[in-house]
DNA sequence: CGTGTTATTGAAGTGTATCAAATTGCGTGG
DNA sequence: CCACGCAATTTGATACACTTCAATAACACG
């Protein structure tokens, strides 16, 4: 594995801010004694499906997808991580094999940090459990909100919804029409076809890649049913 | 509130041997004594969306569904509880207002756990906490599998995964059609011919409401794509 | 400056929701 | 215990949003 460790210290970490592990100096002072810097340039893979969790990787910059492919060769993308977003959580805790592939968008720092010292810090601080399990909780109620939307909403819905929420939490990026759809549950088609209607309607511009939202209000209103 | 509490020891209940929160002896030796257990009747509700949380439930006897109400009128099962299963956690954890309605599909009894005596289990009994995280962990692959079942799947694999789901994991129950559909995501009508279509191929047999799996391995492999 | 990926547009096919109506089943009260 | 009425089931017809497939054009990148 194409994997640089990088001696970064998380007293300069500005990612720590937005991250559900990183709740208190203590548990920051600990996780930066046993904590692994890695680096990973954009494309390459960080773990696999089927793959054993040893630790989990926390988002020091950059950007990562976590997605899982189906038998039929679609692949969908169940979460997106930035700074301070923790990556490969759900099967460690769970005690099961990883069920989907993460991928790191843009060139990306992870922090890993090893199973055995994480659980230590749990069992040293209970606040910091507390405090992940919110995040945890989090990450279940989009996920639920995500399948309901599936039903519930059209796909120029979804994508309106898509638009604002990656605009929101991951600036200035310049999506794929692939990603968007495999974000918003549909396909690049439907995804281009949608966009191209917001821009009739001057909703947005498309500079090429980049998407501007001109009319907030009018994506909001129409990325709700009824 | 028709919440009737009863007097009933933890060390009877069989239920605690399915349950995420009665991890050790202690733990269970501390909720006996927190705990008041509520006794619901079928049908009525025992949390509503927008309510905020103060505890959680711990299903003792019977069945429970949490939904959520779609404003066009529709409603999606997100999870359903048997004896073990525990109401309310996300909302708590993830210190949010109820998301979702949580219904007794038939009589159930409830353990009630105020929060501040949960949180001080969680703060005295690191592994406890540990094991409940395992739970919810398995509830978020749960909700993201069926996030792209709901795409990758036909409606009629769907069913064929509910069928076998909700005979697996709660024995002797008739499902209303609709009940069918709101956890497989789709109408009671596409239910009911899918229903049909099984049966004229012998693989299941429908007594009235109640649903006899005949061929089980074919049943399943109706429940995947390709 | 090729070459593979992404974007774009069009046409065609279809699974499934939706609507409607008839039938059955079942709980409830008389 | 039967009759009533509401709820659930069943079947048919219709509609349509979206995927799928295909083919060209525009990029990006080494």
């Amino acid at each position: 594995m194409s994997i640089s460790a990088k001696k970064d210290s998380c007293l300069t970490c500005e990612a720590k801010q937005h991250s559900a592990l990183c709740s208190s100096p203590e548990v920051v002072r600990v996780i930066d004694k046993v904590k692994v810097v890695c680096n990973y340039k954009a494309g390459q893979i960080i773990f696999q499906q089927g793959q054993d969790p040893l630790g989990l990787f926390a988002v020091q910059s950059g950007l990562v997808k976590l997605e899982v492919n189906s038998m039929d060769g679609h692949a969908h993308t169940l979460r997106i991580l930035g700074p301070g977003g923790i990556a490969g959580y759900r099967s460690l805790f769970a005690r099961e094999t990883y069920k989907a592939n993460a991928i790191a968008i843009e060139d990306t720092s992870l922090c890993y940090i090893p199973k055995t010292e994480l659980f230590q810090i749990f069992a040293q601080h209970p606040e910091a459990t507390l405090n992940f399990m919110q995040s945890i909780c989090k990450d279940l109620g989009s996920a639920e909100e995500k399948w309901v939307a599936q039903m519930d909403k059209e796909a120029s819905e979804r994508i309106a919804e898509a638009i604002l929420f990656l605009q929101d939490h991951f600036n200035d990026q310049k999506w794929t029409r692939k990603e968007i759809a495999q974000w918003a549950g549909t396909t690049p088609e439907t995804v281009m076809r949608t966009l191209a209607q917001f821009e009739k309607e001057g909703l947005i511009d498309q500079a090429g890649r980049k998407i501007i939202i001109l009319n907030r209000p009018g994506i909001q209103s129409r990325s709700t049913h009824l």
